[in-house]
DNA sequence: GAGAAATTCAAACAACTGTTTGAATGCAAT
DNA sequence: ATTGCATTCAAACAGTTGTTTGAATTTCTC
């Protein structure tokens, strides 16, 4: 019956929600954590949200907001190359953008729930991978032309949406390996430079071999 | 299903943990669980091991064995190519077979160590991954040449292993996306050829871009 | 300002967690 | 048979979890 218009504790609550949600998944963050960190009491979160799971569910829909637009407008005087490497640019720039708080946590989210999938992935697929897979599988499809079997299209969008969110993923590893391998953090420019070129030497490999 | 040929509980709940902790992962995986499955007392667990992080220690010695032999054997008479073709025929048909309990569970493990680190993650890299990337690390420095910077060798050798990882990360996504992503299952050499074709072609151009 | 509704709060709840306890049992050597 | 040790077991422990409760407090409405 009422919308809020003062911020209260239930924005407070989500807005905490949101870090440790991130910062130490669903199973291990605890609803007595958020409260504190939103001075509240213990009790608020079931008063304003009904519960732990709802809570989760308000903040993957705040988190993955609906997005029409693409991530790269489409522009018909540019190539397909062109038009690759702007996606890749824009997609890597959000993946390893440390400064946004709430882009961090989406991505952070994403990863736990790759990782161990729950019911709600459904939800995260459909909001957040979905278009962006849609849209990387048209552009590819322009580079690899007609020919080219889509299975073969299908792996090659997989592998450069793997080659993205590489350091997503593995940079616990990288951090732990030696000799040590370089941050995407600070080296952004260098680091989609060098997956365009790998991604776009791969590209065509595959398309020449289908030809034969 | 509940013959106990296991004269010796200690052995029953090691295999009974890796079943769990691979399906669970580490926090959700409840020693009750594991002392049930294993038809042992609530109490074994610390009996035998001394407590849960223990037996998930003892888990992990068991499931990341000491290997000091590499992947391929190196043979001097097969190209730098050829040899990356083997290693990644090797490392994909290990990652992906899912006749192999134990290796199955060793990389849902892994997979959960990488998305939520722990301080188990240094020994998993130390016996898992160190031995394997530096072998990966030699094999495309002579791929690539002497010319090659650093951490070029460095982003191309994490490239190549996120596109063996590849649907081992991202299967929940593919299961979940439109169009139907194919499975490696079933289609390991078409995956394989694919991703060398792939990564050849990556690495060729990025050794091309680093002569200007 | 009175009354009603919405919100906060301390406290308790019930279920679950890993762990401990101390008695019962099994078993091999004496 | 008895001793001594290793193992099993039911039960309880102490802590944490999400959730509920019912009274106190604030906020809003008239």
């Amino acid at each position: 019956m009422n919308e809020k218009p003062d911020v209260n504790t239930k924005d407070a609550l989500l807005s905490a929600a949101m870090e440790v949600f991130a910062d130490k998944g669903f199973d291990a963050a605890t609803v007595r954590d958020i409260c504190g960190r939103a001075n509240a009491n213990v009790a608020a979160v079931n008063y304003h949200f009904g519960g732990k799971d709802a809570l989760y569910g308000a903040v993957l829909e705040e988190i993955f907001p609906k997005e029409e637009h693409l991530t790269v407008e489409p522009d018909t005087s540019r190539s397909p190359e062109e038009h690759l490497h702007d996606y890749l640019t824009a997609m890597s720039s959000e993946i390893y953008d440390r400064g946004n708080g709430m882009v961090t946590q989406r991505w952070a989210i994403f990863l736990r729930e790759m990782a161990k999938p729950s019911h709600n992935l459904d939800f995260i697929v459909q909001r957040q991978v979905q278009p962006r897979a849609s849209e990387l599988r048209a552009i590819l499809a322009k580079i690899l032309g007609p020919d080219v079997p889509d299975h073969i299209l299908a792996f090659s969008s997989s592998n450069i949406w793997s080659l993205m969110l590489d350091h997503l993923l593995t940079q616990p590893i990288l951090d732990r390996l030696k000799p040590k391998r370089p941050m995407v953090q600070g080296n952004m420019e260098g680091f989609v430079k060098h997956i365009f070129t790998f991604s776009l030497g791969g590209l065509n490999a595959v398309k020449e071999s289908t030809k034969g």
